[in-house]
DNA sequence: CTGGGTTGACCGACCAGTCGGTATCCTTGG
DNA sequence: CCAAGGATACCGACTGGTCGGTCAACCCAG
């Protein structure tokens, strides 16, 4: 018979899905080193060949999550449209996939701070190049007067962050709403917030 | 000399406050009944006499804040004014209370997960119960027409309190902002947001 | 003298990380 | 073409330490 789909898969992608699912679902204190890599069928050993620790494994998670993020958002903050446009744009396409990763969203708002210190600081300084970049496009359409100007911007960021932030806690794909209607539903939602009164 | 502060405040009491601080300070996982026992000025045999395992001291946390949310919304829904106002006064004192009690909140959303499966289970039904009061605002709102009508409630009430929620991962007392302030904000926000198309 | 409140040494379970070892492949030079 | 030898991938028993929780004994107010 052809070699089992798991062989497919090479180790050190095995155990970073493992563990973003483990991490997911019990939090990453409650997870040991050892559930990790009984589930991805290998050893303590592997899992140290490819990881410093398993903080870093943790960091290689929203490593990959920012990276996504922020190459996505670029694109609907490039594009040529008038800002609303653009802004409700990157607002359902960070809903949607949030949805689709839902188990890296849970681990982002529950185990953060369980990172070492310079670990933290780095994935914070991301974080917030990212929500600039997303403030940036409220300011400009307060500036060009098509969304209301008495509110902080940065506030507003954080307001519909954390929305999007806590999908994961009631989100459930097999719901009776898909991402993209939840997508559709923020966003309306962020830019109804944001018309001037 | 008269009694230091320390000992005019029960055991119990100081063993719960300490907790909360350290809880939110470093996760549930990571902070050990031995620092909450140090920290509170006693040892493991008294904490253990007040209280049935760790898990109840986050239990006793939780149920605080839930039975202080609830009430305090209760007052705002049961008076009488118009819905829009009511709501509007519930939105800005849910935030005016998370702030005032900020480690309750970063708590709330990092270490709920840990809590037993069955005490997981009624803190999540006293929690739904407060959701519910909240979004028949919301449902009485759009009923009388001065709220759209074309988003779920239910789905309103889960945007807000994620913004909610999440005030604890920025929100920093001595920062530009006061409680009121952001409350007012918050609560501008989600009445602007639900103004008819 | 009694019993609620409190002590702190102790227990078994578990954990992250280490390390000496093995198996398999790749390179190299004879 | 092949043997030698090094590098890579992986194994799993083990270590030093921490954790939540227990319990027999103690203290002192009523």
């Amino acid at each position: 018979m052809a070699r089992g789909a798991t062989v497919e898969e090479p180790v050190r992608r095995r155990l970073l899905a493992e563990a973003t699912r483990l991490f997911a679902e019990r939090g990453f204190e409650s997870t040991s080193v050892q559930e990790i890599v009984a589930a991805a069928g290998v050893t303590k050993g592997a899992m140290y060949h490819y990881f410093d620790s398993k903080d870093d494994l943790l960091h290689e998670i929203y490593g990959r999550v920012l990276r996504m993020q922020m190459e996505r958002l670029g694109r609907f903050a490039d594009a040529e449209a008038p800002v609303a446009e653009r802004l409700h744009g990157a607002a359902v396409d960070v809903v949607v996939t949030t949805v689709e990763n839902l188990d890296d969203s849970k681990i982002f708002f529950q185990s953060m701070h369980q990172l070492s210190a310079e670990t933290y600081k780095s994935v914070r300084a991301e974080r917030r190049r990212y929500h600039e970049r997303f403030r940036d496009l409220i300011v400009e359409g307060q500036r060009a007067g098509v969304f209301r100007g008495d509110i902080p911007a940065d506030m507003v960021v954080d307001f519909f962050f954390g929305s999007v932030h806590h999908l994961g806690t009631w989100y459930h794909p097999d719901g009776p709403l898909s991402g993209p209607e939840v997508g559709r539903h923020f966003a309306d939602l962020l830019i109804s917030s944001l018309r001037p009164a």
